[in-house]
RNA sequence: ACAU
DNA sequence: GGATGT
C-alpha cells in the first residue's frame, strides 16, 4: 500500500509553513509550547489551511474528500505539550519546507540605527536582494531610531515616484508603518530633536499629503526572515 | 503586549 | 540595563 504523503502545516513553531514530512514537521513544534500544526492529506488543502486561521482546522473534523474512494482522514493534532506522537512517514527524499512565506525580493528594504536612542542617527534603504544601497543618510546627531525609520521609508517612497519604480518596499518598523497610514510622524519629544530632522519630517509629511505612490509597503518579518538587508549588524 |  | 513608539 503506497502510504500516501501526508503534507504538515505548521502555524506556530519554530519555523512555520508546509512539511512534508513529519520529522520536518517535529522539528518544528517538538517542545515548542504553544505549537499549532496539522497534517493533511493534498497540498492543496495544506495551502488553503496554512493561509487560513489555524483554529478553523485544529480539533475539526477532517474535510470529507468529495470523490468516492479518496483518502480519508487527515489527523488533527494540536498543543505539543501533549506529547507528540505523529507516526512516521518515511520518505527517500530529504525532508523539506515546501511552502513558506517568503520576502519578495525585488524590493527596497530601509532601516535606522541609532546610537543611543535619542542619539546620533542613519538611516538608507537597499535593495532586498543584492543590499546595493540605493541611499544612506546621517550620521545626525539628536535622532531617534522612530524618526529615522520614518524618513528612510519616505524617502524610498519620493524616488520610487519619481523614477516610476513600483517594486514594494519593506520596513520592519510598526512605529514607521503607522507613521505612513497617518502621513504624520509623532515624535513624542519633538523639541529635543534635530532642527534638520524637524524639518525633513515637515518635508515628508509634506511630501505624503500632495503625492499618491504605487509601491505596497510591508512589514518585514524579521522573526522569520532574519534582519532586514538594510539593518546596520550593530545590535 | 507588540515592533524597533 | 536604557530609550522610542502604537
Ligand atoms: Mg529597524
Ligand atoms: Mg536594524
Amino acid at each position: 500500500m503506497s502510504k500516501k504523503n501526508k503534507y504538515y502545516v505548521v502555524w506556530e513553531g519554530r519555523q512555520k509553513g508546509i512539511f512534508d514530512t513529519w520529522s520536518a514537521a517535529e522539528a518544528q513544534v517538538k517542545g515548542y509550547a504553544g505549537a499549532k500544526y496539522m497534517a493533511f492529506e493534498s497540498l492543496e488543502a495544506a495551502r488553503a489551511a496554512f493561509a487560513g486561521n489555524p483554529h478553523e482546522h485544529i480539533g475539526r473534523k477532517p474535510k470529507a474528500d468529495s470523490r468516492p474512494g479518496a483518502a480519508d482522514a487527515a489527523t488533527p493534532k494540536a498543543d505539543s505539550r501533549l506529547g507528540a506522537a505523529g507516526a512516521a512517514t518515511p520518505r527517500a527524499d530529504s525532508p523539506r519546507r515546501i511552502l513558506s512565506n517568503s520576502p519578495i525580493w525585488d524590493s527596497y528594504s530601509v532601516d535606522a540605527a541609532c546610537s543611543g536612542n535619542p542619539g546620533v542617527l542613519e538611516y538608507r534603504c537597499v535593495h532586498t536582494r543584492s543590499r546595493e544601497i540605493v541611499f544612506a543618510r546621517g550620521p545626525y546627531d539628536a535622532g531617534t531610531n522612530n524618526v529615522g525609520e520614518f524618513l528612510a521609508l519616505v524617502e524610498i517612497l519620493a524616488l520610487c515616484v519619481k523614477k516610476h519604480d513600483p517594486r514594494p518596499i519593506y520596513t520592519d518598523s510598526k512605529i514607521a508603518l503607522a507613521w505612513l497610514r497617518d502621513k504624520k510622524a509623532n515624535p513624542k519629544n519633538p523639541e529635543r530633536l534635530n532642527p534638520l530632522l524637524l524639518e525633513r519630517l515637515a518635508r515628508a509629511e509634506a511630501w505624503l499629503a500632495s503625492h499618491s505612490y504605487p509601491n505596497q509597503v510591508l512589514k518585514w518579518d524579521t522573526e522569520a526572515w532574519g534582519e532586514n538587508p538594510a539593518d546596520y549588524g550593530r545590535k
